[in-house]
DNA sequence: TAAGCCCAACTTGTATACTAGTGCACAAGA
DNA sequence: TCTTGTGCACTAGTATACAAGTTGGGCTTA
């Protein structure tokens, strides 16, 4: 059926949760392409279990928004709904943007090296093309960020809404990935938190969120099939979900 | 067992999204008690199922964070943890400041009225003493607030995160209710938005939202048995969790 | 040929049975 | 009295069987 195909859980660990964590990064990674139906019967076939931890997983990933069930009818991965990832966007503008009021001036040492560490894996999987390595150290940058304010919550809460975007963001690197300019901007944030400037800490967090805006439209074309809608480049839509100014 | 006993679910729905709803309101409105144990033999029996729909919605409902499972000991629900609520009340001012910097001075008539119109209902509310209706009110006007964002998923996302203070909210309502405290709050977010007073609109969104830091401790001193940690008043917890200066 | 019905093969939803792990009461021994 | 072992009653996790609804294709019929 797909590329699941033969690899049974192990046994040490509730099955549902190991489902869960193998789907969601398949469907993040494309590898189950958007609009795609999942049987449940399969699923539990292939992974060598019964339906019943399928449906468990199946229930939890339909909460994060990754696939729909239509009941009667079918299990759906989720299609790319630009409407959807640009409130995501402007979830991840409100809470990232949050953090660094939060943190900037009074990052502890740990957490500076945990970012720098990240932009040095960055750094790393630019050189090597590697999107699958780029994409897991963007992810820790992130999460460092968030970590350093000391709320629990809020790294897998901006991870979740993240990985709602990952699709896009896979999609724009496998045609042009723009490694340099996005390691820029991390840089250009970590600098600014660190060296305590606010205002340049938010512009460059705002500027660098707002990368979505431009590979949307542009994935979308390239894609359309993973997309329920198409998008106009000539209209103003960008603006209209830019949020402030930066 | 409680409350929840003799009420069957109907057949014309999925008994699993009507369990969750049932319990949800139960455990936010403090019928259930934070601590407590739940069978879900118990629960199945209660609700005239077997306990595959029960399961189903304890996942859901443990994903919002509402109950605990601790595997082959027993699902619980959660106590009431500060730090969460601090977070959540992190959350939640992130991204209403975000959605009144979107809305300020260019909300719908539509809009307006709906937020009138709640308004009205929490003057009715707190003339009655009616802690309930209060409270639906007060949700009513916030998720008016978020939908006019023309963001779908943010209200409902607001709405998850007030749920977990909604417990909080209920205890300090049930001893003082500030009733006229708060509907003038709503009252100055409402008419500094209208008037396209961002500034304004900010402070006292803000204002509002911090209510919770002032009854938390409250609410934590007079029912501890529903609380995970105990909160010292003269600490200064407070302005470490307040956020940006008003 | 074309339209319409009907059945068969799917789907998810629910019920039930069984497995494995946990904790507590209680009895037996030092 | 205190400790320790043991079994029972409970838990959540999983497997399987059945129920109810949807879909699409092939047959019948005009």
């Amino acid at each position: 059926m797909h590329s699941l195909k033969g690899h049974s859980v192990s046994a040490d660990r509730p099955a549902a949760s190991q489902i869960v964590e193998r789907l969601r990064s398949a469907i993040v990674h494309l590898e189950l392409p958007p609009g795609q139906m999942l049987s449940e019967s399969d699923l539990a076939e292939s992974f060598g279990v019964s339906r019943t931890p399928v449906r468990e997983a199946l229930i939890k990933l339909a909460q994060q928004g990754f696939i729909e069930v239509r009941p009667q009818r079918g299990t759906f991965i989720t299609k790319i709904r630009p409407k959807k990832l640009l409130e995501a966007r402007f979830i991840r503008e409100a809470i990232e943007t949050a953090a660094i009021e939060r943190t900037v001036g009074r990052l502890d040492k740990a957490m500076i090296r945990a970012c720098e560490a990240s932009l040095k894996d960055q750094r790393a999987a630019a050189d090597a093309k590697d999107i699958y390595a780029f994409h897991l150290a963007d992810d820790a940058f992130h999460r460092s960020l968030a970590e350093a304010t000391g709320f629990e919550r809020l790294s897998g809460m901006i991870e979740s809404e993240k990985a709602l975007m990952d699709r896009v963001r896979i999609l724009s690197l496998k045609t042009m990935p723009p490694f340099k300019r996005l390691i820029g901007q991390h840089k250009a944030i970590l600098d600014a938190v660190v060296a305590g400037d606010r205002q340049a800490a938010l512009a460059h967090m705002r500027g660098h969120l707002r990368e979505l805006l431009t590979t949307l439209p542009q994935a979308a074309q390239d894609y359309p099939q993973y997309f329920t809608e198409t998008i106009e480049p000539g209209s103003n839509w960008a603006e209209t979900h830019s949020g402030v100014p930066l």
